[in-house]
DNA sequence: CGTGACTTTGAGCCATTTCAACACGCGTGG
DNA sequence: CCACGCGTGTTGAAATGGCTCAAAGTCACG
C-alpha cells in the first residue's frame, strides 16, 4: 500500500530520449536550500517544475497558521499546474533540491507538440489522485500509532524505489534516512509534535525500531509494524 | 474553497458534441439503486465510467470496517481508471444513479483517436487532485465545528453549481437536499455519526441552520458559516 | 563551551469517541 | 386505524486518545 506519490508506472523516464532532452532545453534549472519555497510568481511565469533532485513538500494551510502537507515529491515527479488555475499549494524544499521550471507557454506548446509527454502525465497524475486518495483513509480514520507506523513503512518503500534494477532479496533490518523533522512528519500525518514523539519511542522501547539519531529510523521488526498498520 | 471534486474548468462537456455522441456511442448505459455498488469485474471490462445522474461516491476502507469516503462524483463526473493498474476504491450509488460504462479497449482506442479527450481528462484529472489535496487539510488538521462548517457550504456549492447560466444575486437562506446520510456525512470528514449529529443540533440552537427534515440543512446566516469554516 | 533549534518527557485537560438509551419516521400487517 | 418493528438519528454520561502547556534534554554549529 503506497500513500505518498511516487514515480508511477507513467514515470516520465518513459519519455523518448530525444523529447525528455528537448524538454530539458525549454527549461531553466533552479537550485533550492532546505526551507526555501517555489512561489508561483506572475500569471504566465513558471507554472511547472519537474524535480531533478532532493525532497520537497506541497502544503496546505488554514488562516491561523495549522499546516498540512499534502504531498511529498522526490525525483522525477512533477509539480505544478500544466494548465489553467492558480496554483494551490505551497512547495518549498526539505532538502537541498534542484528542480527544473518551465514557464507556462513554453510548456502548453510544447506538449501540444508531444501527445505523448500529455499520456504520461495523465497517467501520471491519476496515480497522484489513487495516492492522494488513499492518504485520506490514513487522515480521517486511523489512530495515531496506525499513523506512525503506516509512515515510517512507506517511507521506506518510498526511499527504497528501484532507482536501477536492484533487486531487494534479503530484507533485514533496514534503515531509513528521514528528510523530514518531527514537525514536518506531524504535518504529513496530522498529530503534533509531541505525539510523534512520543510514538516513536514507544516503537522503540517495544524493539520493533532503532533510533540511531534523530533523522534515522531502523526497523527491525517490520512485520510487527505492519500488523500495527491498521 | 471547494473540495468535493465537481465538473471542472476541463469539463467533458468542452468536448465537440459529435465527440460526445461518439464517446457516448461505444459505452453501454447501467442504472444503480442506493447502495448498490459498481465493481470492476475482470481485467478488460469496465474500466471508467462517466456519470449521467445522481451521485455516487469514492470509498476506501481499512480491514476492521472503518471507511472513509475519499471522493463525491455528479453527473459529467468520470470514474476509474482509464489505463494501468487495478482500481483503488469503491464506487457505491448513493442516490439513483445512472451511469454510462466504458471498458478498456474500447476507451483506449477512443482517446487515442482524440486526443482531445485525453487532454480534457487530463485538465479535469489535476483539478481532481487539487480539490482532493485541500481537503486532506480539513481532514488532518480541522475540528469537527469547522468540518462540519466547511463540508455545509461545500455542499451547497456543489448542489447549485450552475446547469445552465442562471446567476444567483440573491442568496438569502438556501435549502440543500443532502444526498447523505449522517453515517456518510461522518465517512466524509473522519467523524462519527453521533459528533456529526450533535454539531447539527448545535448549529440549529445557534440560529446558523434550520433542519427541516433529516436529509434538508436550510442556511439561515451563510456568513456565520464561513467564519466558523476555518 | 555556549547558544539556539529541535526533540523528548511529563502532567493535566479537553474534544471527540464510546457506549447506551431513547426518539422519530415509515412501511407492514394485524 | 393502530400496533409493531426496524432503520436512522438524537441525546446523555463516561472514558480516552491526542492535545496543550511547560520544562528539561540533545545536538549541531559557531
Amino acid at each position: 500500500m503506497r500513500y505518498l506519490c511516487g514515480p508511477q508506472p507513467g514515470d516520465l523516464s518513459g519519455l523518448d530520449v530525444d523529447e525528455l532532452a528537448a524538454l530539458n532545453a525549454i527549461g531553466r534549472q533552479r537550485a533550492l536550500a532546505p526551507g526555501e519555497s517555489l512561489i508561483w510568481e506572475a500569471e504566465d511565469s513558471v507554472l511547472v517544475a519537474n524535480v531533478i533532485d532532493g525532497v520537497l513538500k506541497l502544503s496546505s494551510n488554514t488562516e491561523d497558521g495549522r499546516e498540512q502537507i499534502v504531498g511529498v515529491v522526490y525525483p522525477a515527479d512533477f509539480i505544478g499546474r500544466p494548465f489553467g488555475g492558480a496554483n494551490s499549494h505551497g512547495v518549498t524544499a526539505l532538502t537541498d533540491a534542484r528542480v527544473c521550471l518551465f514557464n507556462r507557454r513554453d510548456f502548453t506548446a510544447f506538449a501540444a507538440a508531444h501527445p505523448q509527454l500529455e499520456h504520461k502525465l495523465l497517467e501520471r497524475t491519476l496515480g497522484e489522485l489513487d495516492c492522494t486518495r488513499r492518504w485520506m483513509l490514513l487522515l480521517g480514520r486511523k489512530s495515531a500509532s496506525e499513523k506512525i507506523a503506516s509512515f515510517l513503512l512507506e517511507t521506506r518503500d518510498r526511499l527504497n524505489a528501484p532507482k536501477g534494477c536492484e533487486f531487494r532479496f534479503e530484507d533485514g533490518p533496514e534503515t531509513i534516512e528521514l528528510p523530514f523533522s518531527r514537525q514536518q512528519i506531524a504535518d504529513i500525518l496530522g498529530l503534533t509534535i509531541e505525539t510523534v514523539s512520543r510514538q516513536f519511542t514507544r516503537l522503540k522501547d517495544a524493539g520493533i525500531v532503532d533510533l540511531p539519531s534523530r533523522r534515522e529510523v531502523r526497523i527491525l521488526d517490520s512485520a510487527a509494524l505492519e500488523a500495527e498498520a491498521g
